[in-house]
DNA sequence: TCGTGGCGGGG
DNA sequence: GTGTACGCCACGA
C-alpha cells in the first residue's frame, strides 16, 4: 500500500512492545472524521549520563556499552550537546530498545566511574515521544503514513504506520468529538454500598445528539448482569471519544468493574479489544483509545463552591438549578427502587445527574483541550494532574526545545521561607477607594530579575560584564544575562498570551474562534501564574528555594516602594496585600500614579475596581466594599467562609449591607435582635444552622476532639464512611459539656433538639459584632431588647 | 488564662 | 503532590 499524508487530531498516546520492538501507538481522529490508529516503530527509549568534567568520555562510553544485555541491547552511546541548568555539560546519550529496561540500565550506569548523575531515566516512554517528536495531544498534526492491514485488535476504522511527522496541520479547530456522559445508581439498603454485595440498579447515559438511555436491573433481586452487558454494548456501539463521569474514577468505573468481575464479564469498553480500564497516574482511570474525563477533578478546583456535589456544580455552571431538579438523599435510593410507585422518581433523578454531568463536561472541555495541547498532558489526565504537574509537563517540553536537561524528581524535606507583606489596614469606613493591582506581579518579577536556579550565583565576582541583580533582604545574586530557563519560559507564555488577546479582537465574542482563543489565553495565564509557587514546591523538578525567596523579597520591596511613591504624591494608602494597594481615589492622580510606577518600577499597576465605600476593622485580609453599582463585596469575613452556619453568614452580610448602605447602626442592631428572637423561638430552619468542616486526616490522628471530628466519629459508628477531604455537616444540640460533646451530624438530629443558645453566643453575636463593634455596639446591646442605651445614640 | 491545633479563604 | 500570611474557633493544660 502506498504512502499518504494524513492530518490527525491526537486523542492519546501509548506504547506496546511487539516482538521485542517498542511501538508508539497514537489514537486519533483524521480530517474525514475517521477514528484511526497510528503506529510509530521508529522511536527508542534513551536516557543521559552526566560525566565529570575531566572524564575520559570514550572510555566511559565503552564501559556503558559493555552493560548491554540481549533482552534489550544498548544500541547507542554517544556524547551530545546539552545544557544542565544553563551550563554545557559532558553528557552521554544512552539508547536501548525496551522501555522497561531503562530502569535497570540507569542503576548500573550510576555505578560507573566518572558518572556524576543519570538524567531523564524517569520520563515515561510515551511522554518521551510526545516531547521529542512534538506531538502534543488535543492538537492537529500532519503525518506521512502508510496504511497497514487492519488487525482485529483495535476498534478503529483505519490503521497506519507513521513514516514521518511533517509538522502541525493547518486545521486549528478541534474536531467534533463523540462524547457520552454516564452515571450509575447502586442498591444500598444498608447505607454505604459495597460493590461485592450491592448490585447496580441504574446505568444512565447520554450522547452528544441528546439521546438518553437507562439500563435497569431486573426484578426480583435486583440483578444487574443485564444492565452491565447492555452498557458495554452501548459504549461499543456509540464508540465515544470521550466519556464524562462525575467522581467516576473513584466510584462508577471501579464499581462497574467489580460487578462485572462477579459475572465473569469483561468490562471491555475501550478501543483495544479485551483491554479493561486500569488505574493510572494521579488517581486517574484510563480507558484505552478513549478519553475518560472525571469532572469531579475540575469541580475540586472551583473554590467558590463549598460542597462539590453534582447538583451544586451543575447549578454553578448554569446547567440545571437545584430547585427545579429531583433530589433524593443517597441513603433513600434503595427504598425508591423497591417502591414501584417511587421508582420513576429515582429514574428521573438518575437521568438529571446524567444531563448535569454532560453539561459540565461541555463547559470544561474547551479549557481542558487548551491545557492539554499546551502541556502535552492527554486530555483525560488534565483534570487529575495537579497544577504543579501540569506546569512541569509544559516545562519539560520547553526544556527539550532549549537543549536543557530535565532535573530528576527528588525527595526533599519541607523548607519554609518568608512570603508577602500585608499592610495594617486603617480601620473605619473610607469613601471612594481605588483598588490597584500589580499585573502578574510574581511572573514579572521572575522575568525582570532573571530569577532561577541557572542564573543564581554565589559571589559578585562571577557576575560578568552585564552584572547582577541583588535581591533585597536576602541578598541573593542573579546574573542579568543570558536569560534563564524560567525567564524564557515565562516570556514565551506571556508573549503568546498577548498575541492571542490581540487576535481575539478580530472575532465576534460569540464566535467559536473567540471562545477557543479565550480559553487558550486563560490556560496560558494559569500556567504563568503557577511558576512561582512551583519553584517553591519541594516536589518540583525545578525546585529552587532561593529563587522563591527572592521573588517574595522583590515583591515586598516593590509594594513598599509603590507606597512611598503614592505618599509622595499625596495619595493616602488605606491597605495593601501582596500585590494590591487600596488608595483614596481622586481622578487623574491614580492614573498618574500608575504611570509613575510603570516608569520607575517597570511594573504595571492597574485600577482593578473602585469602591464607593470600604470598611476595615483592625484585622488584615478582611474588608467589606460597596461597589459602584451598589453591590457588596465581602472579603475574609465569616460571611464568605465555608465553616460558619448559613445563619451567621446571612446576618453578617445583612449587617454589612445596612451599615454601608444606610449608615444606620440602630437599624442593624434591630435586625440582629429580631434574628435572635426567631432563633429562641425555634423559627430558623435547621439547614441554616449546619456547620461544615473538612476532615483532613484519619480520625485517630487528631490531637483534640474538635466538634467536626466528634461528628465524623458518630457518622462512622452509624455505618457511614469517612474519607480524608470529606466535609462534615453538624449542628450543636442541647445538653451539658463541651461543644464537641454536643456536635451531631445534622442528618441524625431532630430540629427541636438544637441548642439556640449556642447559635446566639457562638455564631450570630460574634459574626454581627465583628462589624458592629467598630461602631461602639456591645454584646449586651445585641442581646437585650432593653434599651440601656438609646438606639438613637448609634446614628452616626 | 493562654498556648496550640485546626481550618479556611484570599492575594 | 504550587507558595506564604492571617484570623479565629475550640480544646485542654
Amino acid at each position: 500500500m502506498g504512502e499518504e499524508v494524513l492530518d490527525v487530531f491526537i486523542l492519546d498516546l501509548s506504547y506496546e512492545v511487539v516482538r521485542s520492538e517498542p511501538h508508539i501507538v497514537i489514537w486519533g481522529i483524521d480530517s474525514s472524521g475517521n477514528r484511526v490508529l497510528l503506529r510509530d516503530r521508529s522511536f527508542r527509549p534513551y536516557f543521559y549520563a552526566v560525566l565529570e568534567d575531566d572524564a575520559p568520555v570514550e572510555q566511559v562510553a565503552e564501559m556503558i556499552r559493555r552493560l548491554s544485555v540481549p533482552s534489550s541491547p544498548i544500541t547507542e552511546v554517544k556524547p551530545v550537546d546539552r545544557k544542565y541548568y544553563g551550563r554545557p555539560v559532558n553528557v552521554l546519550r544512552i539508547q536501548t530498545v525496551i522501555p522497561e529496561s531503562v530502569r535497570d540500565y540507569r542503576e548500573k550506569v550510576k555505578g560507573i566511574a566518572y558518572v556524576r548523575e543519570v538524567l531523564e531515566a524517569d520520563i515515561r516512554f510515551a511522554l518521551r515521544y510526545m516531547i521529542d517528536r512534538e506531538t502534543p495531544p488535543s492538537t492537529w498534526h500532519r503525518f506521512r503514513v502508510r496504511k497497514i492491514p487492519r488487525s482485529n485488535e483495535y476498534r478503529v476504522s483505519e490503521e497506519y504506520e507513521v513514516l514521518e511527522r511533517i509538522g502541525y496541520s493547518d486545521i486549528t479547530k478541534p474536531p467534533s468529538m463523540r462524547s457520552i456522559a454516564f452515571d450509575i445508581e447502586v442498591y444500598n439498603p444498608r447505607g454505604s454500598p459495597r460493590a461485592e454485595t450491592d448490585p447496580v440498579i441504574i446505568i444512565g447515559a447520554m450522547n452528544d445528539k441528546g439521546e438518553k438511555v437507562q439500563f435497569l436491573a431486573e426484578d426480583p433481586g435486583p440483578r444487574d448482569a443485564k444492565p452491565l452487558r447492555e452498557f458495554i454494548e452501548y459504549v461499543l456501539n456509540e464508540d465515544p471519544d470521550i466519556l464524562f463521569g462525575y467522581n467516576s474514577a473513584y466510584f462508577d468505573i471501579p464499581y462497574l468493574m467489580e460487578r462485572c468481575k462477579r459475572y465473569g464479564l469483561k468490562f471491555d469498553i475501550g478501543r483495544r479489544r479485551g483491554a479493561e480500564p486500569r488505574p493510572s497516574v494521579y488517581g486517574h482511570y484510563s480507558i484505552p483509545g478513549r478519553l475518560h474525563v472525571d469532572l469531579y477533578d475540575f469541580a475540586e478546583e472551583i473554590h467558590e463552591i463549598k460542597i462539590k456535589s453534582l447538583d451544586v456544580v451543575a447549578e454553578y455552571f448554569g446547567i440545571m438549578s437545584r430547585s427545579e431538579r429531583t433530589n433524593i438523599p443517597w441513603y433513600e435510593i434503595a427504598r425508591y427502587w423497591d417502591d414501584k410507585s417511587k421508582r420513576p422518581i429515582l429514574l428521573r433523578y438518575s437521568m438529571e445527574d446524567v444531563i448535569s454531568t454532560y453539561g459540565i463536561g461541555m463547559k470544561i472541555l474547551p479549557f481542558a483541550i487548551q491545557i492539554s495541547s499546551l502541556t502535552g498532558l492527554p486530555l483525560d489526565q488534565v483534570g487529575s494532574a495537579s497544577v504543579g504537574h501540569r506546569l512541569e509537563w509544559y516545562l519539560m517540553r520547553e526544556a527539550y526545545r532549549y537543549g536543557e536537561l530535565v532535573p530528576n524528581r527528588e525527595e526533599r524535606p519541607y523548607e519554609p521561607y518568608k512570603g508577602a507583606v500585608v499592610l495594617e489596614p486603617k480601620p473605619g469606613v473610607h469613601e471612594n477607594i481605588a483598588v490597584m493591582d500589580f499585573s502578574s506581579m510574581y511572573p514579572n518579577i521572575m522575568i525582570k530579575y532573571n530569577i532561577g536556579p541557572d542564573t543564581y550565583i554565589d559571589n559578585e565576582e562571577e557576575c560578568g560584564e552585564d552584572g547582577c541583580w541583588k535581591a533585597p533582604e536576602v541578598g541573593y545574586l542573579f546574573r542579568k544575562s543570558p536569560p534563564g530557563f524560567y525567564k524564557r519560559v515565562l516570556e514565551t507564555l506571556l508573549k503568546l498570551r498577548r498575541s492571542i488577546r490581540d487576535e481575539m479582537k478580530k472575532y465576534d465574542p460569540d464566535s467559536i474562534e473567540y471562545r477557543i482563543l479565550d480559553e487558550r489565553q486563560k490556560a496560558l495565564k494559569i500556567l504563568a501564574n503557577a511558576a512561582y509557587g512551583y519553584m517553591g514546591w519541594v516536589g518540583a523538578r525545578w525546585y529552587f528555594k532561593q529563587g522563591a525567596e527572592a521573588v517574595t523579597a522583590w515583591g515586598r520591596a516593590t509594594i513598599k516602594r509603590a507606597i512611598e511613591i503614592a505618599k509622595s504624591m499625596g495619595l493616602e494608602v488605606i491597605y495593601g496585600d501582596t500585590d494590591s494597594l487600596f488608595i483614596k481615589y481622586s481622578k487623574g492622580l491614580a492614573e498618574e500614579f500608575a504611570e509613575r510606577i510603570s516608569r520607575e518600577l517597570e511594573m504595571e499597576i492597574k485600577i482593578d475596581k473602585i469602591y464607593r465605600k470600604v470598611f476595615f476593622t483592625e484585622a488584615k485580609k478582611r474588608y467589606v466594599g460597596l461597589t459602584e453599582n451598589g453591590g457588596i463585596d465581602i472579603v475574609g469575613f465569616e460571611a464568605v467562609r465555608g465553616d460558619w452556619s448559613e445563619l451567621a453568614k446571612e446576618i453578617q452580610e445583612e449587617v454589612a449591607r445596612i451599615i454601608l448602605g444606610t449608615n444606620d447602626v440602630s437599624k442593624a442592631i434591630e435586625y440582629v435582635r429580631s434574628v435572635v428572637k426567631n432563633l429562641e423561638a425555634g423559627k430558623i430552619p435547621m439547614e441554616k444552622l449546619v456547620i461544615w468542616k473538612t476532615i483532613t486526616r484519619p480520625l485517630d490522628e487528631y490531637e483534640a476532639t474538635a466538634p467536626h471530628v466528634r461528628a465524623a466519629k458518630i457518622l462512622l459508628s452509624r455505618g457511614g464512611r469517612i474519607a480524608i477531604g470529606d466535609k462534615i455537616g453538624y449542628v450543636i444540640v442541647r445538653g451539658a459539656g463541651r461543644i464537641s460533646d454536643r456536635a451531631m451530624p445534622y442528618t441524625f438530629v431532630d430540629p427541636k433538639d438544637i441548642d439556640p443558645s449556642y447559635y446566639i453566643d457562638h455564631q450570630v453575636i460574634p459574626a454581627a459584632l465583628r462589624i458592629l463593634e467598630y461602631f461602639g455596639v456591645t454584646e449586651r446591646t445585641l442581646r437585650s431588647g432593653s434599651r440601656s442605651r438609646s438606639l438613637f445614640d448609634y446614628s452616626r
